[in-house]
DNA sequence: ACGTCAAAAAAGATGCATCAAGTATCCTAC
DNA sequence: GTAGGATACTTGATGCATCTTTTTTGACGT
């Protein structure tokens, strides 16, 4: 269960942005989509305050972006932004699993292969909203377990910003999703940083083939109205 | 001159978010400093709304912390936390500076040592504050060159989080901060990724050793009340 | 002096009214 | 039937009142 908010105290803003945050990482909104304040506030159940908050938090993390000064939606992906995103993660994911090959203890890694048979499950299963999640789930353990929260926080930030664009496309990657991830948690084993970082780089570009793919047949609704 | 806002139109709240970025990447806020809403909203002559808007968003950047609900705070820099965003820096840094080397224009290289020139300058005139700008100018402009807009934000993010701590330390360096910066240069000159990536590695090791050393002294005054 | 506790003041959270600017709708004129 | 324009509506920005909780302060007792 990854924890978003930055804010250590509760208050209706965080709750609304970890909401919203949530949707995103888990393909709930299509790029293009319009978000409205007043709208969002009834779904809540709140005023507009804690929603324009939130919604404020998430154009800093350029995960929506304003069109105009009344017009807030979810960004499309360049390839080339999605391929700089993807260099980002190949350096700072392979620093979080040399770190994490490092320092694992027989507890990291059952809790790494608990991750990896509950995401076999669930593709057998045809879950895929819980294949994508354990997906992350994966990604998000390795800074975790290498003690980097800073880096964690930079990697939230990015899959904030692919989240939109990655639901659909990961399935027809089929198993190739987890396959790479096997390896990672092998290297883990024997602390192996150099394994482990080569592996979670292959994962990145190999397991996110699909997404490239879809990205550069222009398959992005970016300027869709609603 | 850095663009700090991630809201392409203007309005209140970006205005007081870029005046608050700049003040802490210059060092005018010191670690434990308290923000008060309804003091900034007096200097900023607005209403409490932008300036809550800002502040929120610093806070999710991580730059400010709220230590309770009603106790806004510039935060400390741990040790480790400091050799996290050290070790992040390296990676994406080297990134940067790897995919200047290949595609950096005379042009840019031209700015670049126009950079140097000024910096040069302005430790030869004592002038601390434009010093530490003209060295902050030259890490920021080589994912410009780069072609890297998700890598900049990233950097300006890490660089909110260390800059009330860097203020004071830089100087203590002497021409450390700048020595470094030549080989860089020289290094892109030659479209010579590796030796561009392996000079601004040293710059961030070496040049940010006098950091690393104040900190560890445990000259930080996380706490001080106001 | 120092610690404790209570009252007073401060401060952020939340809700809401209003404003300005942009958008959609509908009516009219040709 | 269409084009143009005026009107009504939408929507985020801004300001502000109020509420609750925290922080500060100061009096009191030890």
């Amino acid at each position: 269960m990854p924890e978003f908010t930055t804010l250590e105290y509760e208050n209706l803003n965080s709750a609304v942005y970890g909401a919203l945050c949530d949707a995103l990482i888990q393909g709930r909104f299509q790029p293009g989509d319009r978000l409205k304040i007043r709208d969002l506030a009834e779904q809540f159940g709140t005023s507009v305050t804690p929603i324009r908050d939130a919604i404020l938090r998430l154009a800093n993390d350029e995960a929506i972006i304003f069109r105009s000064p009344r017009d807030i939606r979810i960004p499309g992906l360049s390839e080339s932004r999605y391929r700089e995103i993807r260099s980002i993660r190949v350096r700072l994911e392979g620093l979080a699993a040399e770190t994490a090959a490092q320092v694992a203890t027989s507890a990291d890694i059952e809790a790494l292969e608990r991750i990896l048979r509950e995401n076999e499950q669930a593709i057998e299963a045809g879950d895929r909203l819980k294949g994508t999640q354990l997906n992350q789930a994966f990604h998000f353990i390795l800074p975790q377990i290498a003690g980097l929260p800073v880096l964690n926080g930079i990697l939230r930030r990015l899959w904030l910003q692919m989240g939109p664009h990655i639901s659909d496309a990961y399935i027809q990657g089929g198993r190739a999703m987890i396959d790479h991830h096997y390896p990672v948690v092998e290297a883990l084993k024997r602390h192996d940083s150099a394994a482990a970082s080569m592996a979670i780089v292959d994962d990145i570009l190999l397991g996110g083939k699909p997404i490239l793919e879809r990205i550069e047949r222009g398959e992005e609704r970016q300027t869709r109205r609603a």
